[in-house]
DNA sequence: TAAAATACTACTAAATTAGTAGGAATATAG
DNA sequence: CTATATTCCTACTAATTTAGTAGTATTTTA
């Protein structure tokens, strides 16, 4: 149940640009850089995160990436499954239909467990909130 | 984050185990039967469960495996993190020192949180919840 | 028109997962 | 003592996923 650091660098990426929003677009580059993550991976990465409707881009000089929505309403379970993926523990806890022993089934019920408290942490909060922990407490995202 | 099929056929494998708590020992062939799972590799998921000491096997003939412990004694954490791998989320949960960033950072804030989420559920239940949890509602994990 | 950026697509290397395969060791029953 | 049933151990393999690299096309600006 490890993190993948495309889950990892993507986040991180977002919560940059969550932390310009309003200002000019950032570019990969730029991110890549302060994170220390290979330019060309990163530009992958954000491509998902845009195909996910969660950030907008800016083609040409001085283009770039802004985040698509006010920070506040972008909840990072939205992040992280177009990162890591829709499932988060095993298909048949949103497809039912997966598994014909679905109904009856002990297992499933705990990985359910597990999905819900998984969710209960990612649908609570939002960038927003992760940009205001990190200014409140002095935190940072960007190693 | 979906949880590997090593998991779930071991999760499995167990949960037979401790519904047979006190009576003989189970053979793997008669787990990987009933569960539809290939003999030979559920053979390697018991040995690593055996590895963390949570059953015990009998060689030769009528052998098989037991638990080691009374149901009610082993927590679903041990079983999952015995075959999930110790790390939940990241390294620098449990190893700080994994990441120089570590105490301030942000994002490893958020896999902690994500991290005690899945340990709630899986340190506050054991094996013998489950099994009365599938007899109560009769559900099964035999399929 | 040059330069700066994203967009797209294909390839590759490494790691992990999910097995298969075969035989050695051990215990039991007859 | 021997056949048999079982675990034990180790090595191999195939498929999938992850983590990139690489090159070029497209768009926009100055």
């Amino acid at each position: 149940m490890k993190i993948s650091t495309r889950t990892r660098y993507g986040m991180r990426a977002i919560l940059e640009l969550a932390c310009a929003y309003g200002s000019e677009p950032l570019q990969i580059k730029l991110i890549a850089d302060r994170q220390k993550i290979s330019n060309k991976y990163l530009e992958q990465l954000v491509s998902i995160i845009k195909s996910a409707g969660l950030v907008r881009s800016v083609r040409g000089p001085h283009g770039g990436y802004v985040l698509a929505r006010d920070p506040a309403e972008i909840k990072l379970s939205e992040v992280f499954r177009a990162l890591e993926g829709q499932t988060l523990t095993v298909d048949c806890v949103d497809h039912q239909e997966a598994c014909e022993s679905s109904s009856d089934c002990i297992t499933r019920k705990l990985w359910k467990q597990m999905n819900d408290a998984i969710l209960g942490v990612l649908e609570n909060q939002t960038l927003q909130d992760l940009v205001e922990m990190t200014e409140k407490e002095k935190m940072n995202y960007q190693i």
